[in-house]
Formats: C-alpha cells, sequence, structure tokens
DNA sequence: GTCTATACACAGATAGAC
DNA sequence: GTCTATCTGTGTATAGAC
C-alpha cells in the first residue's frame, strides 16, 4: 500500500470525525440540530489547527478564532464552555483516531516484518493525512492541565508499545536478530513524529511520504534483520 | 570521554554565558554594575525557563516572572525592553553556545567514525547539560517573530549539516558503506532531539544519557559502517 | 442558533519615588 | 538599581436581543 491507496480508505472514515466529536460531546454542545453542529465543528476544529500551528494554542484569542471560523464569539460558546474544554476535544479525538487506525491496519495474523512496515506506513500515513492535527497534539501537551497530560504521556507510550510488542514478537520468533527492541521503538517513535513536526524540512527537500517510509522501513530492517537475510 | 567528563569541561564554560549575555546586549541592558547583571541575567532566565517549559513562555506572565526570579516588574524591563526581547536574549545565546562547542570539538584531523561518534555524543551531553535551553528553544520556535523562526530553521539546518558531511565524508573516504547520508542525518538528529524533548520518558526507564549515546552511535554503526567491520 | 455589546480580570509596559 | 503604583489594551466569557 502506498500513500494514494491510503488516503482512499481514509477519506471514507474523515467524514465521520465531526460526528464523533458531536457523539462525544453531547452533553456540552448546546445546539441540537446535529447538520449544524457538524459543519460548525469543522469550521471551529480546523480555524483552531491554523491558527494554533502557526503561533499557539495560547497565543490564539477567541476573538481570532471566532475571525478565522467565521461564527461569533458567543456562538462558539455554544459548542464548549470554556477554551480548554475546546482543547481537550481536540486531543481526545486525536487520540481515539489514532487508537482506531492501528487496530483495524495491524491484523494478528500478519508476520513480524509485515507488522512493522505497516506499523511504521500507518503512522507516517496518518500523521501525513492529518498533520495539523498531530502537531497540535504534540506542541500543546506542555500547555495542558495536568490531568491531560498523564493522558498525552499514556498515548505516546501506547503507541511506542505497538512498536515494542512487535519487534519482541519478531525477536521471539527468530525474525528478527538480537537487538534492544525497546530503545529501537523509542527510536523509531521519534523519527516518525519528526515527518509531521518537521514538515518545512522534508517539503524543501522534496522528500515525498512515501520515500520516508521506505527510507525509515529498510533502515529500520537493516538493524533488526539477521545480516544474512539482509 | 562520558557525561562526567564532559560536565567538568563544561563547567568551566557555564559561568561564562551569563556574562556573554551581556556583552551582546550591552546596548539594551540599562544596568551598569557588571557583577549585578550577570547575578541578574542568571535569576531571570533561570526563571524564564522554567516557567516557559512548564507551561509556555507566551502563558508566562511578567508578574510570574518577576515571582519567580525575585525581581520586580520595573527591574525586569532593565534588562530587556520587551518581553519578545528576552526570548531573542534566549533563543540567540543557545544557538552560539551550540555552534561553539561543536566547533571546539569536532576536530578536523579526527577519522569520520570518530567524529560521527563524537558528534553524537556532544550534541546529547551538551543537551542535557542544557536540556532547558534545548527544550525552550525547540517548543517555543514557532512562537517567535518570523525573522526568528528562520534563525532557529537554519540553526537546525547547520546541525543536521555538521552530521550529513560527517556521513559523506565518510562515504567518500570508504570507511562507511552506501547510504543516504542526508535522509540518516535527518534521522540522526530527530532521535538526538528525542533525547531533551522526552526525557520523561528516558527518565522513568531509568535511561542515563551514557547508555543514550552508546545504543546511538552502535545503532547508526550498524547501518552506515560496512558488514564486514561490524 | 447566532449575533452584538459588554463585564471584569489580567496582560505588558512605564513613571516616578526611593 | 529597584521598587510600587498605575496606564491602557486585550483576554475570556456571558447576557440578552433577534
Amino acid at each position: 500500500m502506498n500513500y494514494a491507496e491510503f488516503r482512499k480508505i481514509f477519506n471514507t472514515y474523515k467524514n465521520d470525525i465531526y460526528h464523533e466529536i458531536l457523539v462525544e460531546n453531547r452533553d456540552t454542545i448546546r445546539v441540537k440540530k446535529e447538520h449544524t453542529v457538524v459543519r460548525n465543528l469543522e469550521k471551529i476544529f480546523e480555524a483552531t489547527l491554523k491558527i494554533s500551528n502557526r503561533k499557539g494554542f495560547q497565543a490564539m484569542s477567541m476573538r481570532n478564532l471566532s475571525k478565522e471560523s467565521g461564527l461569533s464569539m458567543g456562538a462558539l460558546y455554544a459548542y464548549f464552555s470554556s477554551k480548554e474544554e475546546l482543547l481537550e476535544m481536540l486531543q481526545h479525538q486525536h487520540g481515539n483516531i489514532m487508537r482506531r487506525i492501528f487496530e483495524d491496519r495491524i491484523k494478528t495474523d500478519m508476520d513480524s516484518k509485515t507488522k512493522l512496515n505497516t506499523a511504521i506506513q500507518t503512522h507516517l500515513y496518518l500523521s501525513e493525512a492529518m498533520q495539523p492535527w498531530f502537531y497540535f497534539a504534540y506542541m500543546e501537551t506542555k500547555n495542558m492541565s495536568r490531568a491531560n497530560q498523564e493522558k498525552a504521556m499514556a498515548g505516546e507510550l501506547a503507541s511506542e508499545k505497538i512498536f515494542s510488542n512487535i519487534l519482541l514478537e519478531g525477536r521471539t520468533t527468530n525474525v528478527f536478530a538480537e537487538h534492544n527492541h525497546e530503545l529501537t521503538a523509542s527510536l523509531l517513535k521519534a523519527v516518525l513524529q519528526d515527518w509531521y513536526l518537521k514538515r518545512w524540512k522534508y517539503r524543501r527537500r522534496k522528500i515525498s511520504v512515501d520515500q520516508y517510509a521506505q527510507f525509515i522501513c529498510e533502515f529500520i530492517q537493516s538493524v533488526v534483520l539477521p545480516p544474512m537475510k539482509n
């Protein structure tokens, strides 16, 4: 699978995002008409990501958001009860999508090598398709409440665990050579995050997500595969 | 060299930081007594890093800074003319230190393999010794003025260039095997940054900077060294 | 459901006493 | 050189008209 193919699957999916947010926040959202909610949530979230990723969530004023989203300040507060809550909704939804996509794409009957490559691809493709969300979730973590920071850290560890489990499984079944699977997973996570954190750099160098995915897969394999199979 | 040894060299050095800031900002700093300036700059910068790295520079109010540094708001403004300028001083000084340390430690007569390991170690050790500075510089880049963002990106590229040049040199002299030196340098930079960006994770797992340095050096070598020499 | 107008707190910055 | 007191703009959030 390449990125173009991933996009097709992902697009069917993408339309549900704002509907999901609505379902999970029925109690706090004061607007009742479903169609209206979905339409406006999309405006609000896209505007939030756009402004925050340029200058930070904290630096985005509600007046900024009102202007960018096209909704008045009064209207905005019909969708969330505080700026902090808006941030929580964003972080929470990001976590949901992340979790679900990995569950969908990593099948237990795959061999370890395929699992590893699929996990790398999935991470990169998803972060490419939703770059503003990933960038936001990473950069705004430290500005969150303590409880939400914990959630973000747990998410980081969980997604790293996906990789370390695959590496461990491959090691146990002798598909992979001896290596430190925990530190390797951590390294992997860091380079996967680099893709959405420094997009400007890769764009400037005209590296596509497919090229990057291939490079990372090969790089990791040259370390974890036994020398002979290389 | 291990981290303990690096610390000794670095400590002689550390005392000059605030003196350097003074020298580079003589015109904006209104206080004349050198000893006073150095003492207060240290208070101001440490307080700024402490608060900003917890909740972001933008979220740090001058009143917060005043309380944490022990200086009144009036006094603070004798050392910089605006909050923005304080941020610039910090970023600028960080760049200076970074540049200088690499110039000092990477000698042209080293062989490529030693150069590579030294560069990796230097990056990690320096970011360990000055973690708050590195974290700040990374996280606050996007909240800076356009001009300062450009400077930060140039710094990123320059330090990556150090690595890609070493890799290229090793390739040219056949010390290293065929590989994509640009993407490898980029990957390396990402994992080196991970050390100071996710300190909580490595601390929790009780990974020391020396262990991390060794892991990264070996990992990279297993890719760039020719199979036989491995 | 969405708007405008406004309340009230707190931001960055400075003036002037000491 | 440093303080306290204060100016002025902007922040989040809400009330009440439509």
